[in-house]
DNA sequence: TAAATAGTGTCTCTTAGACAATATTAT
DNA sequence: ATAATATTGTCTAAGAGACACTATTTA
């Protein structure tokens, strides 16, 4: 930031590129965009777009979800910036990464209105190479939801405002990859206090109806 | 990262800032520079400078570093990228904040050889205001190196190859800013198995000598 | 009544935290 | 001797994990 230092040329370019998460299928799923012109035409890639000269990076990487998908007010976080100088053949540009997470009930079923072709794909088993250096920074992505679902209550980002305990379990199975204890999951929420039974239940084909439960927000946001 | 949306100005530039920490009197101490010329001359800024353009962002936090400090092959982590539009008078500027650890003895009393002017200043007491957004940046710093500690063994980053445990306990009690319980303390440290007792010790004026360890380092690097 | 899903409690082990006395050195 | 620092163990409480049966619904 100091006006030390040797001035850097002016042909910079800043990207807000945003990985979209979501539950499909019982799956953790992420949204990608098949590019339409070079470089890497053809190739899947995490959807994204130039920062706009007037706009900060949070109100960028908002745009091209709103863009990509419709929805707003979801989380959505600023994960890593990546800027090594070779990964765009066009010349020098840094992407801002975000990660972003979007109920089902939310989610459209396919990409919005920029994307000329879009798709879900489950999280560890998208097509490669992905383009640029894309699929660094979905594991990257990967990395911080992981980590983050075990101290914080993320989880319910994925889910709709009422919810089932099973549901919720489902959620976090999805993104760790391993079965859970359905009596210490349940045991670990009602531990954390952040959720409420609501005076419904919901029967889902054959079984004993589930009660509905709501999120009850804890003290911290981000 | 994708060609769609509209193409940005050319005008942004990148810079790479550093929250330099070390310990100094038992104190986390963070590194500041005075700026010499506008816009925020005279006021203290967190040291930095534009990213050249053939230089990775990681190469650029490493040579601004090494540029206020001389020292090379410590710990570096990228923290976060601030780019609100209006945080630099001069126009759009995108800063990818990093933050450094530099033990004691490799850390130079006063600044290196870029800076006009350059000082430590206790972490929770620097001048204020601080030029740009830099408050932010220093305290968003200040966050992840708590939080790290809890969870990693990130101190021993802030103390020579030898050190008693005595010393270990001050680094993490002037970063938490609490004091610790003693036998805890070292129980947790035994527990870890991050720390091998070396055939030396030490002992600092009155007082029985202290013996003398090394860092064991674990499975995880970064 | 069979199949599917929801819901529930105990025991054990590990971990975190409170808590005080002894050991070794310099002055 | 006194002051200064280093070193060490127990008890308790809370949290994590293993583990199996009953309850309610649809087909």
């Amino acid at each position: 930031m100091s006006a030390r230092g040797r001035s850097t040329s002016d042909s910079v370019r800043v990207t807000a590129d945003i990985v979209i998460f979501t539950i499909r299928d019982d799956a953790l799923q992420v949204l990608l965009v098949r590019r339409g012109i070079p470089p890497f035409e053809g190739a899947w890639a995490i959807p994204g777009g130039f920062v706009l000269p007037d706009e900060s990076l949070d109100d960028a990487a908002r745009r091209e979800l709103r863009e990509e998908t419709g929805v707003e007010d979801v989380w959505l976080e600023q994960l890593y910036t990546f800027g090594e100088p070779g990964r765009d053949p066009r010349g020098r540009v840094i992407t801002v990464a975000y990660f972003a997470l979007i109920s089902p009930d939310r989610a459209p079923p396919l990409a919005g209105s920029d994307a000329a072709e879009a798709s879900w794909f489950p999280a560890d088993r998208t097509p490669r190479p992905l383009a640029f250096d894309h699929e660094a920074i979905l594991a990257t992505a990967l990395d911080r939801l992981r980590g983050k679902l075990t101290y914080t209550s993320i989880g319910f980002e994925l889910l709709p405002k009422k919810f089932t305990l099973s549901q919720l379990q489902r959620v976090h199975e999805a993104i760790l990859g391993e079965s859970l204890d359905k009596r210490n999951f349940r045991k670990r929420i009602d531990a954390l206090g952040i959720v409420r039974p609501l005076d419904e239940s919901v029967s889902a084909g054959a079984g004993r109806p589930a009660q509905l439960f709501a999120f009850r927000r804890p003290k911290t946001g981000h």
